[in-house]
Formats: C-alpha cells, sequence, structure tokens
DNA sequence: CCCGGTATCCAAAGCGCTTTGAAAACGATT
DNA sequence: AATCGTTTTCAAAGCGCTTTGGATACCGGG
C-alpha cells in the first residue's frame, strides 16, 4: 500500500492524505479521521526512503565502529549504550546504524555518509586526546555529538561525558583517608581521553595528600579482564608493592580481584580495590552491597541523555552545542578498608 | 555533487553516467575511465535514499532489541555478534540498523519495517522456544535469518546456532569421566531455545552415566554475574553441594568462581567449574591457559558467518533456507579436576 | 448581491537515482 | 553507396513521498 493507491481508495489527492496524517492544519477533522481510519486499516507507513528522499532527512543517526584493535574496549559498554541511546531515539523516529571500518578509512566514512546523505548525524565514540575526527566533522559539516571529550581540541562540539578527574580525584582522596599511600592505577589505554582525565584525578589527590606519583604503579592497557589480572600479579609481585588498587573498569577490576585472591591475599582487608563501574545491566556490581567500592555512572543513561541531545541539535542546528557533565557516585562497598600496616 | 550535476560537468546523460559507475557494459572504456575520475574527483556517491527508491532495494539490515528485562542477557554479546556482523556486511555494502521496541510491539515493527520498506531483512536475536517472531515474518515476507534455533518450530527457516546440546552433553562427559556424580547446571533462562537444548546435552550425559537428574542441582535466570554467585552459594550450601557445576556463560562463571572462593574453597580442586565461553574480546578465558575450562564458540564468528548467510539468502530469495550449525571446542583449563573424595 | 477572507482541497513539480526504449554513431559487409 | 549489426549514448518515465502555488467552496459583512 502506497499514497497513491491509499488516496485513489479515499478519492482523495495525495497531497490531502499526507497532509492529514502529518497533521497539517490545512485539512479537516472529518477528513483527517476518515484518512487516519483508512490508513489504519490498509496498515500503510510512508516508505522511508521516499519520505526521506522528499523531505532531504534520513531519520537515521550513524556510528562508526573502527575494526581497530585499538577500539575494542567500546565493546563492554556498546550494548548498553545503545539500549540506552536508542530508547530516547526511537521515540523521535530516529533508527540507528552502524557501519564498521577499517579504521584507516574512519574519516573516508564521514564524508561518505555526508555524500551519501545516509544519515542526519553521528555519534562519535571513544575520543582520543587531541582527536581529529571532531575538526573533520565539523569540517565537513556533519552534525555529531561525542561521547567522551577531547583535551586539545579548542572548536566547539557537543558531548556528554562523566567526569572524570572529579570521579577519580574523589575516589584516590577517599583510599587516601583510609590510610593508603601505596596506590596503583589500572588505567584504559593511554591515548584515550578518559584515560588522561582519569589519571589527572588520581595525580592531583596524590599531591593533595603529598604522596609522590610512582610511575612503577601506574599501568594502562585495553581494559580487559585479563589485563587487569596481568599487571597486578606484577604490581603485587613487585617490592613495596600497593595496598590499594584503582581500576578503570569492572571487567579489569574482575581480573584484579582474581589475582589478588590467587595471590593468596584478601580484596579489602590486604589490598583496597576500587573501580569506575559503567552500571552494566548484565555485569550489576552485586545485588545489595556493592562487591566493590565504585564510581559508578550508567552508561545506559548517558546513552539516553546523549540521544536527547543530539536530537535538540539536529532540532536547533544554530543553538550552541550542548555539553553535559555527568557526576559520578562514589559507592562504598567491600573491596576497600584501611591501609594494612607495615611489616 | 549529484548525478545531474556530475552529468552535466561531463557533458553526458545521467543515464551514460549512472552506467559507468555501476559497471554495465554498454559504455566504452574510454568514457567509464572519464566518468570514475570525475566521481573520485567532485567526490561523488550516490545518495542513498534516492538510489534505494529506485532500486527498491534499502542496504539495510535491521535487528530489533526488545526493552524487556527477559533479553537483557542479549547485551554482553551484542558487542561482539555485531563487530563480526558488520564485518561481513559492509563487504557487500549493507549497513545494520537498530530499533529499541517495548516487547509488546515487536511484531508491529517487523510489520513496519516491512511497510516502510526500511530494511532488506532483520536478524532474529535470542531465540525462545517455539519462537513466534518466526512464523510472523515468514508470514509477512520480510527475509530473516535467527541467530540460535527455536524449537517446535516446523516451518523451514534459516538460522547460524552452535550445537548447545553436544557441546553440554561432551562437557558433562567430562566431568564424570573426572568422577563427578553430583554435577550442577547454571543455565540461561528456561524459555530461551539454547537453554534448552544445554540443558538437554547435560541430562543426557548424566543419564548415559547412570546419575540421576537432580532438580535440586538445576538453575535457570537471566545469565549476570550475580546470578552465578547467588545460585552458587545456595548450591554450596546445601546438603550433598555438587562438585562441579556447569555455567551457561563466562559472566555467571565469574559470579561462580566468587562464591567458590567466598565459601574458602578453591575451584578445579573442591569444585569443578565448566562454562560456556562466547570468546568475547574483552573477556579472554585466559591468554595461554585457560582459566575455565570452556566449551568456546566465538560469537564474533558467528555473527560473520550469519551475515554471510543473510546475504547470501537475499541475493537468492528462493533458494532453500540456510542452516548453519557451528561446533563448540572443549579447551580444558585450570577449573577442572578429580573428584574430591567423599568425607 | 458582491467582495474579501478563510477553510479545504488539488495538480504538478521536485527530491536523486535507475532503467526502459529508442536514437545516433560507427564499422563492416554487400 | 546502401545496408546491417554493434556499440555507445540519450531522453524520459518512474520509484513514493513532500510541498508549492493555485483553485474551489463557503462564510459573514458591507
Amino acid at each position: 500500500m502506497n499514497l497513491k493507491r491509499l488516496a485513489e481508495e479515499l478519492g482523495l489527492s495525495q497531497t490531502t492524505v499526507s497532509r492529514a496524517l502529518n497533521g497539517y492544519p490545512e485539512v479537516s477533522e472529518a477528513t483527517r479521521k476518515r484518512v487516519e481510519e483508512a490508513a489504519r486499516r490498509y496498515n500503510y507507513r510512508p516508505n522511508s526512503r521516499a519520505k526521506g528522499l522528499a523531505t532531504g532527512r534520513a531519520m537515521v543517526i550513524g556510528q562508526v565502529i573502527p575494526t581497530s584493535v585499538q577500539h575494542e574496549m567500546v565493546n563492554p559498554i556498546f550494548g548498553d549504550f545503545v539500549a540506552g541511546a536508542s530508547q530516547t531515539f526511537s521515540r523521535y523516529g530516529y533508527d540507528m546504524m552502524f557501519s564498521r571500518v577499517p579504521d584507516v578509512d574512519e574519516s573516508d566514512i564521514y564524508r561518505e555518509y555526508r555524500a551519501r546523505g545516509a544519515v542526519d548525524a553521528v555519534i562519535l565514540q571513544g575520543p582520543l586526546v587531541n582527536d581529529q575526527r571532531i575538526p573533520l566533522l565539523n569540517r565537513i559539516g556533519l552534525p555529531f555529538i561525542v561521547h567522551g571529550r577531547s583535551t586539545g581540541i579548542t572548536e566547539p562540539y557537543a558531548f556528554v561525558d562523566v567526569n572524570n578527574t572529579r570521579a577519580f580525584q574523589h575516589a584516590t582522596e577517599f583510599l587516601v583517608h583510609l590510610g593508603h599511600r601505596r596506590i596503583a592505577l589500572i588505567n584504559g589505554l593511554e591515548g584515550m581521553d578518559f584515560a588522561q582525565r582519569r589519571r589527572a584525578g588520581y595525580e592531583a589527590a596524590l599531591k593533595a595528600a603529598g604522596i609522590p606519583v610512582d610511575p612503577a604503579l601506574m599501568r594502562s592497557d585495553e581494559m580487559t579482564e585479563y589485563f587487569g589480572y596481568r599487571e597486578t600479579r606484577a604490581l603485587l609481585a613487585q617490592e613495596d608493592p600497593p595496598t590499594a588498587i584503582m581500576a578503570a573498569s569492572m571487567i579489569a577490576a574482575l581480573g584484579v580481584r582474581r589475582a589478588i585472591e590467587e595471590t593468596g591475599l584478601t580484596m579489602g582487608r590486604d589490598v583496597s580495590v576500587i573501580t569506575h563501574d559503567d552500571d552494566l545491566s548484565y555485569l550489576k556490581n552485586g545485588q545489595d552491597v556493592p562487591i566493590f567500592t565504585a564510581i559508578r555512572s550508567s552508561v545506559r543513561k548517558a546513552g539516553e541523555i546523549l540521544a536527547q541531545c543530539l536530537v535538540d541539535q539536529i532540532n536547533a542546528p544554530d543553538a550552541p552545542p550542548e555539553q553535559r557533565m555527568l557526576e559520578a557516585d562514589l559507592l562504598v562497598g567491600r573491596s576497600t578498608g584501611p591501609a594494612p600496616q607495615r611489616t
């Protein structure tokens, strides 16, 4: 069923039927009712492509997934983020589209998106420090919003980000107050902007407490379970080992815990652990009492908010880009305790 | 830049330019070269919607994410699955699209997809036993492929699935050979088809070994870390506790391990554990020696294969639906050992 | 009774592409 | 030189929608 046939069926013009269905005022209530009823009866839906061609809008939001291993870390949070974002998008009639490309070609795909008119806007995931995708997107005029931020980029852009610096600063202070002075940081990849900010918060808290920043206590890599495990084993094996560890994700923290326990130590007593927690649906940090003391910030909610910001931006392209900062809560669980006395 | 302007620029008709770019034979090599060169220079890409409108193909594959909590379990594997599938799809010029709907409306969205012509085919995730979405999709004539299978559906449909029954049967036999007779099963939600098949494999192995199937050793729910933890605590607390546990996912297995260790027992010595392992990029089962003895089957590879099957199906709609069965490997890690002697 | 305004409706153009059916150009053949 | 078969190119229709610029019908006020 298409517009033309529906119009014939009703004895009306395509114009009137189209207007009736799209809520234009220049159509009487009586015919609008009649049209709507017929549309329902024939299960009519306007063809997406035809509508898009006529309106110039795709009603699709793009997201690029680089092939590189470098960005695999997006994976674990991907499901929850998409769940949140698409909930908001679907309310406004937008669908989400994904393209996967070798990361060398990532800038090409944005040009292609633009040229093909395939999407109305894109979401930028996993921003690096000084991420050149931002100027690129601004240059080619494809609306976008960043999930995270990019230090070093001065031109304006919209983003939704967690206050990583403050979160890690608070968490580190919390450990310092518990008497810890050897605090390790198991961080994400150095190039990632969030990793920089987390380290900045961590270092700020240490400096404020007069504790030297020891590079031997800082590790960074893809945030896998194995990475958490491997580095914790190594940290605990070195002389003057840390009494507390900050982990950048729940997944990594699981590895941290495994390493602590395999070493014969007890988490929360011998070694304190604080982790960032994205509040993933499949990896809840305990049901009542959190397993880990954690800095929690729901990535799903971030997705919802980001989607809303992007829709607003599409509807008001000339407004200044929206920049939203989400605060993370520090939840005290059973993985932290007073620093053990030196032997 | 669009076709019309490009054609004017070249002093050719739109027809010729279109044909040149789409590889039709009725155009001389000389002009084809000339056209391609100009297209590159002007960075011309045909508009997706116009092309789709003219060809009647969307070059988009749809995927519906139900809102319900019931299906959250798709989440952890979602990222890897999409990574695999979209790799194949992008080779053929397809994009992937996601729509999120309240699960009551799930059948509506397929009708809408069809009516709007929004997608060329869809992927069905997380099939239930006797899943009515399959007859629905057949009825409305929207090409699809199931990730998994659905017991009870007799009409033909395409699928890619892991041989869950055989995998769990082998794993259970492996435990039986190690002397275990009290083997627990921490399974996914009962309604999910894969959970049924896994249970069937587990029960078949027990029966073959003359071991009674004890309902007190079988649990099923959403496969979260907490679920694995909670049920293992409960299992180990009951009298005549299991000496071995089969877990349905790595995430759940992490909870199983946590419960075992909190109980003061040692995994692999006091309690053996085998888990299904989707080989997720962010949750590798150890680097060299697997942490868990596991039935491994890469969900990412499944995504690649499924995408290929779906593309083939779109290109040859009259061929019988492809049904691919993937075998899972049993990898022996450090979480299994001989059954402890009874005290 | 005529006129201007308002409420309804419509024909047709246009969005950017593919594809049909036909024309033009070109050698090769008689 | 006329004819035929290829090769190469083109004009125009069509995909299903929105939207512009009227047209028509109807109303109350002068």
